[in-house]
DNA sequence: ACTTCATTTATTGGATACACTTTTATAACG
DNA sequence: CGTTATAAAAGTGTATCCAATAAATGAAGT
């Protein structure tokens, strides 16, 4: 794993409002990217025993940083029953795409009325990151920093509040992509990034919009697919019917 | 104080994600209502000790409700300095509505589609309280049933992650009104909310987004008015004013 | 009298301890 | 052999405790 990137997807920043106090904000960081690029799968259980023994911390802290993530919706915590990575359902994917297309979109104007020369340089340093990463295979690097474009485009526009919700919605995208969608489908093909950082530059907030529109579109419709069942996991069912092509253990 | 609408501006869900244990819930509730509802004015100090004896809890539950609320941007909380009602500044303020137009407009599509005959009239009954309130002075419910009247338009599209966001922009809203703005300014005038709904009901989304954009504009343009300096209070000089206008103690 | 420095007080940050709930393991029973 | 009941284990929820930091008070010096 490369250097990280960490900054670019905001992640929060440094001092977030929040009591942020350095050391409880390097967990934050690290539990933030893990799950993220997919080292934690949505709903491996996250218990605090293990996570203060591993950051050497109490479960105070810990607590705090589920909390936290807990409110991102990156984790799901049940009362009594602890912290798991979450699972964004059917329904919850739909609405945090439609969300960014009316967000990302929508700002679009303020975007390119306030993008300058050394900003869309950045950009454009961002999308050579993405490809490498693609070229050597590293999807996770590739989705994150796909991610990173999209917020650092939405900082452009200078509104904080809409980078924060942004930066959100992007990271529970990622958790869409690990939970539907093969690896493969969503980092390699869609990264037209290059396209509209020049439709940007040249100043035309119509194709811009339309671009992102078109974007966003495919890369949900390359991700959410197959409405599953919510799998009760007919456990025995399903044994018993491999148990039957199988009829005896060899 | 009214039977409470709480449960119109959302003040987040029962089961949150979050690991609400319902008494904690009661907590959160209760803060968030004072704050949205100016009883607390912005910068007042939220110490722990005295929040955990006033419900009766340790600190460690109070924390709990106060990162929440930093969280949500309701409160400020610096290292080692504890909370305090957040003061949004102009800036702040700004994009608190630029971002309302790009999502509640954005929106409007799908709330002209999702939109049924028995929603609207839960909407126009909202209303009618909201003129209720207006008419016997109360301003404080006044706006907060106006942001719950925005909350629950939006919760017509469908979209509980949008719904989410709007909640937060239109709690930091009230603050923004609390902060700058006289209280009859904001309250008064834009009770609108009434057009909007037949356009809706006549499904035009045009005209519906139209109205929306401007709705907000005005509702902006009454309120945040003049940039004012970041107010080091210069206590000292204000007492000599008024002290030369008093030369003796009566 | 005003400023500066030291001491005291108040308040927060974080760790530990204990109560309670859920889950797992074990044993008794059908 | 499978099912249910009981007991042990693991894990979370909350209160309390101690250390660290910031605010307030008071003293000394200019």
């Amino acid at each position: 794993m490369g250097k990280r990137a960490s900054a670019e997807l905001g992640a929060g920043r440094a001092d977030d409002g929040l009591g942020g106090n350095g050391r409880d904000e390097v967990i934050y960081r690290n539990l933030f990217v893990a799950i993220v690029e997919n080292h934690l799968a949505p709903g491996t259980k996250l218990p605090e025993d293990t996570l203060a023994e591993t950051y050497g911390v109490s479960r105070t802290s810990i607590r705090k940083v589920l909390q936290r993530l807990a409110h991102e919706r990156l984790v799901d915590v049940r009362l009594n029953r602890g912290a798991s990575v979450a699972q964004p359902s059917v329904g919850e994917a739909r609405d945090i795409f439609s969300a960014r297309r009316i967000i990302e979109c929508g700002a679009i104007p303020q975007v390119v009325a306030k993008a300058t020369s050394p900003a869309l340089e950045a950009l454009r340093d961002l999308v050579r990151r993405e490809h490498a990463a693609q070229d050597r295979g590293d999807w996770r690097e590739s989705i994150f920093l796909s991610g990173a474009f999209h917020v650092e485009l939405m900082r452009l526009s200078g509104n904080e509040t809409l980078t924060d919700f942004l930066t959100q919605l992007v990271s529970r995208s990622s958790l869409v992509i690990a939970t539907y969608g093969s690896p493969q489908t969503a980092s390699c093909r869609h990264s037209e990034h290059d396209d509209v950082i020049e439709i940007i530059a040249a100043g035309d907030v119509e194709a811009a919009t339309r671009w992102m529109d078109r974007h966003l579109r495919d890369v949900e419709r390359s991700v959410v697919l197959v409405e599953e069942e919510p799998e009760p996991a007919d456990l025995k069912k399903i044994l018993e019917e491999v148990a039957q092509r199988r009829p005896k253990l060899r």
